[in-house]
DNA sequence: GCATCTACTGAACACTGTTCATTATCTTTG
DNA sequence: CAAAGATAATGAACAGTGTTCAGTAGATGC
């Protein structure tokens, strides 16, 4: 079975290497102004090639954002043994923070909607950033449990947490900052998100 | 001059069906999904007659963001007149929030880059909500002078609400709250806009 | 060695943004 | 009122796009 081993690792390589000059070209110059034709010449491939390994641009769009969505999750789950409740939350927000600001092409992709969850691709990413969020809820819950805050609405605590730190990658990301000096940038999210866990203990 | 005149009426009404088609096809089937051709058609003019208006669909986009801007403006000025620092900052923050919620569109268009601050177009839009960010600011340091809050970094805070506002607009205008029923999500937002104003009292 | 199957491609189709010479219409002048 | 000039609108074209498909070269199985 050797044969049709090595074929099937072919054919994997194959889409790995689209996969990869695709989010390469992407990152550079924007999902639109990305064309077929483009990531075939990377590749040193007809356009045509591209369509035996996927079914059309989007699909291609779709396995990167479940790929982003992976690299996300490996970045954020090691703190599941992180023991007491508050510390995990803190280190998760911390984490969550730097992975957008680390990999701000991956975040943006994320948060982009293509044609409203048709593909089989959007599904297992969305069930993929699900259970990182569930992950995130639970851990806020422990927290109540555990008496960290005084209110115990932890679906706010969450929701609003959550609002905070997605609103801070994604103004440093969509390059919303552009008031206060590039070298300050960094700075003010690490003081901010200080900031919020001073407020989160009074919540 | 009474025919210069109209002429120039004519042409700026032109102009406006133009960008009100485009907007029109823009928030139904999204920037890219909309050609000068669907939009020439909408008007039933060539798609050449088009560049007689503007100088490519850039343009076109650019001229809506402005738009867009001044709407923003429009909602949110107002506020001015609250003489109390803390009142007039709330409101600030519920109009904000009001105007991403019932524009998702616009407030959708605002967020978007395209071609790194080239046209003009982009500077007088970026100008416009400059104005509106620095009044933000400015009450903000308002609130600090008139002690409202613990902290003085009124820089940090002022970012801080910033986030949280963005962040929540944001997440229901790129449709990230789908594991929340849309009969609740409103209400989330409201909730956690609430929480953040107590939190903001321990600042 | 031959038939089958697989991976690949060139050419085509209908679309896109954009330009430009040409036409049609309105305004001004003689 | 007619001719000349200015202006507005367009059809046709160009190079690019996503996508399809008949056809081809080469590896595989018998």
């Amino acid at each position: 079975m050797s044969i049709t081993e090595r074929k099937e690792r072919d054919k994997k390589e194959m889409r790995q290497a689209i996969l990869d000059a695709a989010l390469h070209l992407f990152r550079e110059k924007g999902y639109d102004a990305v064309s077929i034709r483009n990531i075939a010449e990377a590749i040193e491939y007809s356009p045509a090639t591209i369509y035996l390994y996927f079914k059309d641009k989007n699909d291609i769009f779709f396995a990167l954002q479940y790929e982003a969505a992976a690299v996300k999750r490996d970045h954020l789950l090691p703190v599941a043994t992180i023991v007491d409740p508050w510390e995990r939350l803190v280190e998760f927000g911390r984490r969550y923070i730097d992975f957008g600001m680390k990999h701000p092409g991956l975040y943006d992709l994320l948060v982009i909607i293509r044609a409203p969850m048709e593909s089989l691709e959007t599904q297992e990413c969305w069930a993929l950033g699900l259970s990182v969020h569930q992950f995130f809820e639970d851990t806020v819950q422990a927290c109540v449990d555990a008496r960290y805050f005084k209110s115990t609405d932890s679906k706010t605590i969450a929701y609003t947490l959550w609002c905070h730190a997605h609103g801070l990658v994604s103004l440093f990301v969509r390059d919303r900052m552009r008031m206060y000096p590039p070298e300050e940038r960094e700075e003010m999210a690490r003081k901010s998100f200080a900031m919020l866990l001073k407020m989160a203990e009074h919540l």
